[in-house]
DNA sequence: TCAGAACTACCTACCGGTCGGTAGCTTTTT
DNA sequence: AAAAAGCTACCGACCGGTAGGTAGTTCTGA
């Protein structure tokens, strides 16, 4: 893993983010990447060991890019319920990061060899993803909020982002805009009776 | 296309199922599907044109599988709340039914060269699904459902199914109860208020 | 000058798919 | 009844193509 990212790197980061966003692991070729990334299949073993090595370089950039991206959302207040920012900005995201559509894609069904090591990474961004929700949450009904009631919604929450993020890949943008306003009647009436008691 | 299915073209289809489920369309491999099947890789072309008609084969079945899965569950009585029948009875579902996991697997993202043909038949299914839960829905509320909320509610459970359909892939079964529940208690709360009015 | 990034050429492995041929059963013909 | 012909499922061998990856050489810029 070099420590210093040289321009020829970063166009080889860019041509695959885009190949593995568009075909998968095992759909994206090698020879690909490096005609988009104007050399030669044989010269990418420069600047990575191998394919493996270059879609976890990949994933890593995607993570932080996502991670970065959530942290923006939960760091303007809310409108109206909490995780409102993440939610609605999901589409405008999926149309201009090809790093989130990346990680959409290979999310859910990771390349076999690199399962163990995707894994990790999915699970401590969803954790905090989570966590940015929860204190949110908190901060939104004030003191009166159980663990087991903030547990529900946690969960809740979590199940809704899934089904925004599937809507993103398969349906197109009308409906996604019809799931997230009906999700949205979901989430303000349970939360609504939660702030009542 | 064979009208008659013969054992032999049988054990291909199960073997095929079971292969494709597991990697998917292009990491699935002829040979190996033949060698499941007990017999060598060019008798496969015996009994199916090629790989895309082996797939789109095996699909069929599939979607007729899950087609007549959902009519039993909407067939009994829902206990508490519309569509709750078929959400509860997933995860047994995907622990039982290899056309199943095939399904989840190549749902979302689909193999490139059949994409048209699967779309197709992915969509009559969801559109089923919905058409079920509205129809479970209107008996449930009575007379007082206005097209809007109808219309909400349906965006809303066919999310939540999404959701559910994600969780069976990616999170541990704890998870998915877990999900289950807290998604449980936002449609109940809501139907609650829509049959108040 | 010399490290490293680029190239050409090549390798092995595997893919989906085809070919010619064969064993064994069924049907037709004499 | 028996021989001849046809059919089905199967096989080993092979094809063209492409994948990831390597070896060895040349180019280039500080």
């Amino acid at each position: 893993m070099p420590s210093t990212t040289t321009p020829a790197l970063k166009r080889v980061l860019n041509a695959a983010v885009v190949q593995f966003a568009r075909h998968g692991y095992e759909g994206a070729s090698l020879s690909g990447i490096a005609a988009d990334a104007g050399i030669r299949k044989a010269s990418l073993y420069s600047h990575v060991k191998n394919k493996n090595a270059l879609f976890l370089a990949v994933f890593e950039d995607a993570l932080h890019s996502e991670a970065r991206f959530a942290r923006d959302c939960f760091a303007r207040p809310d409108p109206k319920w909490p995780g409102q920012n993440y939610c609605e900005s999901l589409l405008a995201r999926y149309a201009d990061s090809e790093h989130f559509r990346f990680l959409l894609r290979t999310a859910y069904i990771p390349p076999e060899p690199l399962f163990h090591e995707l894994q990790e990474g999915y699970e401590t961004y969803m954790q905090q993803l989570l966590a940015d929700f929860t204190t949110a949450l908190r901060r939104h009904v004030g003191g009166v909020l159980s663990d087991r009631d903030a547990d529900i919604m946690g969960h809740a929450w979590m199940g809704m982002v899934d089904s925004l993020h599937v809507a993103l890949i398969y349906i197109g943008q009308a409906r996604f805009e019809a799931r997230l306003n009906a999700l949205e009647h979901l989430m303000g009436d349970s939360i609504a009776r939660l702030v009542k008691g």
